[in-house]
DNA sequence: TCTTCCATCCGACTTAAGTCGGCGACACTT
DNA sequence: AAGTGTCGCCGACTTAAGTCGGATGGAAGA
């Protein structure tokens, strides 16, 4: 093995260290992982995998952004959730016979890492710690997508910014990446871009937020705290 | 142990065995399930557990009907799922420290089996087999929720009406039990009945369905799969 | 049998969400 | 510096969905 190739091997293995349903796993698991691991990188815009494929694995982001969106026969998205640094996805290509129940995209340059489905398998046989691991991730998945379908179903899109608003935001500002669009912001939603947009300057009109380019800033907590609510 | 709940015992595993995801389980861990197992009953529209409450175990229905809710503040629900007898629920709470995601009721007077968390954990432990079984059904509880959530975000309402009745429906027949009403259809489909109401009739007027009380008869399949695909 | 209740049905209306066309500002390229 | 494309913004409009009041009819219970 060169030596690039061993220094990439000990770095992913200090990334997967930091993946909670990973954290657990011994030294020679994670090894393992590392080693049958590929390196891939995507430019943006570009499709990681399509819904409905036989998935390849687990991948790991380790640079860029990706969201796991599904597609509409229309061109309309609904993004399930966005991926950033050092986060896991497509923990489903983890067991066998699952194809992939949605489509991986990139929002910007990314590179990430491709743990095969074989190596995933074995060591799901091997350390029964590993599956514990992941049933919990599982669960927290199944629990979040609940939640996205009642408020999919039950609230209206501006209760729906709100509560992504208070979510996602650090301290009182959310930042935008170049790719963080209001396009995607409403596919986030479930929503199309004009209502985001409409939605967002009628919080503005009333000071509970400012609205810029790179950043959205939270001026009055607690009314955001009482829209986001109902 | 009396010569009744031996026979209750008995019967449990029976049913036990019929749960896909137990499936493969020996005998004596179904054994044991069988005997920690308490049974309760609940009257139509009885509360089974909470939104949100921490989770007492695995729910297998013996007889009757039970729906599994998000409910809004304004008092609209959302049905994840409908549960008939021999169905297994609340799959999440075989894990500890996970809350209830929804809430369970009784559509018609129902006997359930409730499986205690205590028994699971162990079972969980010692049977390796078991924790790739259930890491299975959540694969498929997740998968089922991402269909979900893009339906409700990106397809019409009679779309998903279509959709719903060529997947329920037995040969050409959709069976509607006592509790099937249009508002339960509704709750299902993400609306209300009056919506419900119209899109049935507007199909029947186009002859594709024919609506009754206790039945709704599928007339033109094809019609049906044109309308459910956008 | 009579009564009551609830599901269904219907028409009219309101509202949230989505659509369309166009315009200006900005960022990136050339 | 000029050009180009995307993003954001706005006003007017359409449409799907939801709301409301009330009529009808059948099923369950008194």
């Amino acid at each position: 093995m060169s030596q690039e190739s061993q220094a990439n091997t000990q770095q992913l293995i200090d990334q997967l260290r930091r993946i909670p349903f990973l954290n657990g796993l011994n030294l020679q698991a994670l090894t393992a992982m590392a080693q049958s691991a590929v390196r891939r990188h995507y430019a943006a815009g570009e499709i990681i995998f399509l819904d409905n494929e036989p998935s390849a694995g687990l991948y790991v982001l380790q640079s860029g952004w990706v969201k796991v969106v599904k597609l509409s026969t229309e061109g309309r998205e609904q993004i399930l959730r966005f991926i950033g640094p050092n986060e896991a996805f497509n923990e489903l290509g983890i067991l066998a016979n699952r194809p992939t129940p949605a489509t991986a995209i990139a929002l910007e340059p990314s590179e990430v890492w491709l743990v095969p489905r074989a190596t995933l398998a074995q060591l799901l046989s091997e350390h029964p710690e590993f599956a514990q691991l992941l049933l919990e991730n599982m669960a927290d998945r199944v629990t979040y997508l609940v939640g996205l379908v009642a408020d999919l179903s039950l609230r209206p899109v501006i209760s729906r910014l709100a509560q992504l608003l208070l979510a996602d935001a650090q301290g009182d500002v959310l930042p935008r990446p170049q790719w963080y669009t209001q396009a995607q912001l409403a596919a986030r939603l479930g929503t199309v871009p004009d209502v985001v947009q409409r939605a967002l300057s009628s919080l503005a009109a009333d000071h509970i937020i400012e609205v810029e380019r790179h950043e959205i800033r939270i001026l009055d907590r607690s009314a955001l705290e009482i829209i986001a609510s109902p």
